[in-house]
DNA sequence: CGTACTAGTCTTTTT
DNA sequence: GACTAGTACG
């Protein structure tokens, strides 16, 4: 009996066949992550391949950890040896190492969308480029796009001579490009193009490389772009050991620049290649996929693929159509609280996957109100929050001060008095002197500042010289305090309401919990390390599977996760697919109906695909038709249909939910009935036919009041709803380091505490952390968490 | 130099 | 509707 034993021919033929190009059309579900581990097993257990030489490209961190976990626990040892990663970590490491052979320093800064914008916005302005004809956003998008595509400025240029436009963006793309250069920064593109630049510049570090990783494996391969796939055939070399696994069926991302021809085009471009298919799908049941299958079917240009499944039909897809989105949030929230009570699931089996960000508000104040604990993913990137911008500018001029953009984002932050005049005249120092901002703030003579300014950038300095000492003595744990001790910057920070103010502590607690974690799992944490990790992660990464919580997301976030019930949001053309795609034709209509099939294809057992009639969409109710894809699949597969519904079957269904507290009447619309309403009747807005105890009522109207924020404690005392505490006071304990350790001592291991967000828990254990306390505390309805003492300023009960 | 108001944009997805 | 950048004014 062997490990491989278990997997089935197809599965067997693609882990023993290790020797040359190999692709693996993947569909969904069909073990794809096992197969990938099971070979790298493999490789090294029987092939007798040194760990050292593998190379396993996947698209996410998230995707990368597990990986690598999982093939820990197949191999013996040296698992550890196996480099897998992110082609952007990938690229960060090489470039580290190498960047000096192509004229960048090692110690390059890596620019975010954000600090993309702010460069492009001095380029335009240099150009003087009309934002109203040629907007910051297009230039951005086209030099992105060519980056994807690996043509230079140069080459840009070239090729744009007589369109005037294209020659406009060509020439900001130069600047774009020189400025980046000055500031010793890459963006994320850059990242890819640069690495195949140097692979190209420097063929002895190629071949380094490729001596290195003689096995290579990359994961999602219908996602990559063109810099990307280079990448790849410059480090395949001649050996071809490269083995892909996809699926064009679940490429996603060609807004991106991901190359769908990378996989249509493989066996063309490796004819030797061997093509193995996963056809068996062990995810689903039976009527999800034939959903799946019935809406991809009306795709064109797809690699041939039967998907099939031995599992039983399972239920039906639920099809539900509401008024408005409101009522489609509550009837998620109510369906999931009812399975759950049910027994029939946990919160975290559930998932709520809708097209745009935008969607998810309405959710989470539903489940809010419902006391589902949730979790949503992506939206505002974290670290794009004002505060974490902030605070992580100062890390990086801390850490060096060649970051331009970082330097001016604070040297204002708190208020010093130091206004654009000044920043105007300390860059044009900067500028002509060929050194950085920072450089040139701290040099007069330089910059000709004289008097109560030149005082005022003295103390800013000064700040960043204090700091950078402290970094030296405290090392990397301790800055983030030292840096909102010395500034103060809580309580200097500008807010307009409490919560918001409570919002943005607990983001630099997270911050805080973020830069503790790396110090942790890091030999020697450096602030260039640190921040290296932060530019690079995506939101998906942190995602915990063990919260068992309800995720609501993007479908593009959801890609290659599966959850026991699905739920569908918004399945309306116009939002699903965009408005956009409608507009620009079949090839993006196809980029969009294989985002229903991934969608369709993330749920094991039950699919629910909802939709409303009116939508309010940036500030207009929109009123849009069921979404074709929808209407793609057959009508047998739903218990209700969409648009053939009748009464009659609306009421069978209706039948468990009718209740005196709570009821839904069917709605008559001229196209035929296939929507319900609800009328809430009392404010215990619970159907009546759950058994509830009478604690759990006590609740939830405690809850009537209403709640902003995350999870919330079951059970409330009339003096716990006092609102929460005024600001001043809730933040002094953390701008004053030394109140650190004094702060939330009242309390110890086995004390019921309360916390401003999380409600009631027990205390499981405190551990001295430097000055302060890591307290581990069983909250009664968020779960188990670890925080810090200062930060979670638990009050004793 | 800082504040308060206005206009514009976003909303398709992200390493 | 929400957030941001830009502008006018004190």
């Amino acid at each position: 009996m062997s490990i491989y034993d278990r997997l089935n021919e197809q599965q067997k033929e693609a882990v023993f066949t290790v020797d040359g190009p190999v692709l693996i059309l993947a569909g969904a579900g069909s073990g794809k992550t096992n197969v990938l581990t099971h070979r790298i097993s493999y490789l090294i257990d029987e092939a007798g391949v040194n760990p050292y030489n593998i190379l396993a490209i996947t698209f996410t961190n998230k995707a990368a950890g597990e990986m690598r976990e999982r093939v820990d626990k197949l191999v013996g040892f040296g698992a550890e040896q196996i480099h897998v990663s992110t082609f952007h970590s990938m690229c960060v490491r090489i470039l580290r190492r190498h960047a000096d052979r192509i004229g960048y320093d090692g110690n390059f800064t890596i620019y975010d969308t954000d600090d993309q914008k702010h460069v492009m916005k001095e380029v335009t302005k240099k150009l003087s480029i009309d934002p109203k004809q040629l907007k910051d956003r297009e230039i951005m998008n086209v030099i992105s796009s060519c980056k994807d595509e690996l043509v230079t400025p140069e080459e840009f240029r070239m090729s744009s001579i007589g369109d005037f436009k294209k020659s406009k963006i060509a020439e900001c793309y130069v600047e774009y490009q020189e400025r980046l250069k000055k500031n010793n920064a890459f963006d994320f593109d850059d990242l890819l193009m640069k690495t195949v630049e140097l692979f190209k510049a420097d063929p002895d570090v190629l071949r380094n490389y490729q001596n290195r990783w003689q096995y290579i494996m990359v994961d999602e391969y219908q996602d990559t772009n063109t810099a990307q796939f280079e990448l790849v055939r410059l480090l395949t070399g001649d050996r071809h050991n490269l083995c892909v696994v996809g699926d064009d069926d679940q490429s996603i991302y060609r807004f991106r620049g991901a190359n769908i021809r990378n996989i249509l085009d493989f066996e063309h471009y490796y004819p030797e290649a061997k093509v193995i298919k996963l056809e068996q799908n062990y995810r689903s049941v039976g009527n999800v996929l034939d959903a799946a299958n019935s809406v991809i079917r009306n795709n064109s240009g797809r690699k041939e693929k039967a998907l099939w499944s031995n599992k039983e039909k399972g239920n039906p897809i639920h099809f539900r159509e509401f008024d408005n989105g409101y009522e489609e949030a509550e009837y998620v929230a109510s369906e999931i609280r009812h399975s759950v009570r049910e027994g029939n699931s946990e919160y975290g089996e559930n998932a709520v996957l809708y097209r745009t960000n935008a969607q998810s508000r309405s959710f989470e104040e539903q489940f809010v109100r419902s006391n589902i604990p949730y979790r949503i993913v992506g939206g505002v990137n974290f670290y794009s929050r004002r505060e974490i911008k902030d605070l992580v500018a100062y890390l990086k001029t801390i850490d060096n001060g060649r970051d331009d953009l970082a330097a001016k984002r604070i040297i204002n932050l708190p208020k010093r008095g130091i206004g654009a005049t000044t920043v105007n005249k300390v860059q044009a120092a900067a500028d002509s002197h060929g050194i950085s901002f920072f450089d040139a703030l701290v040099r007069p003579d330089l910059t000709g500042i004289t008097g109560a300014t030149a005082e005022k950038l003295h103390g800013f300095s000064n700040l960043i010289f204090v700091l950078r000492a402290r970094l030296e003595s405290f090392g990397v744990e301790k800055i983030l305090d030292e840096v909102l001790d010395l500034t103060d910057y809580i309580n200097q920070m500008e807010v307009d309401s409490e919560e918001e103010a409570e919002e943005r502590i607990e983001n630099i607690e997270e911050l805080r919990n973020k830069m503790i974690a790396y110090c942790e799992s890091n030999d020697e944490p450096t602030l260039s390390g640190l921040l290296e990790e932060i530019a690079l992660v995506a939101d998906i990464d942190s995602v915990d599977d063990d919260e068992n919580r309800t995720l609501l997301m993007t479908i593009h976030s959801a890609k290659g996760l599966e959850f026991k019930n699905v739920y569908l949001v918004g399945m309306e053309d116009g939002l699903f697919p965009s408005y956009m795609s409608i507009q620009s034709g079949d090839a993006e209509i196809e980029e969009e109906r294989r985002l229903a099939y991934v969608a369709i294809t993330r749920a094991k057992e039950d699919l629910t695909i909802t939709y409303a009639k009116a939508r309010m969409n940036h500030g207009e109710t929109q009123y849009n038709p069921v979404s074709r894809f929808v209407r793609e699949i057959p009508t047998e597969l739903f218990d209700i249909a969409p648009r053939t519904a009748n009464k009659r079957r609306f009421d069978d269904y209706d039948d468990s939910f009718e209740s005196e507290s709570f009821k839904r009447k069917p709605y008559g619309g001229d196209t035929g009935f296939t929507g319900f309403k609800r009328i809430p009747t009392n404010t215990d807005d619970t159907p009546s036919g759950f058994r509830r105890t009478p604690s759990s009522i006590l609740g939830e109207k405690a809850y009537s009041d209403k709640q902003v924020t995350g999870v919330m404690p079951s059970k409330k005392t009339p003096e716990e709803q006092k609102p929460f505490i005024a600001r001043k006071d809730a933040l002094s304990g953390i701008s004053k380091g030394s109140d650190l350790s004094a702060k939330g001592s009242d309390y110890g291991v086995g004390d019921r505490v309360k916390h401003i967000k999380f409600g009631e828990g027990t205390v499981l254990s405190i551990e001295p952390q430097g000055e302060d306390k890591k307290v581990k505390v069983s909250f009664d309805t968020a779960g188990v968490r670890i925080m810090y003492a200062s930060f979670a300023r638990l009050v004793k009960i």
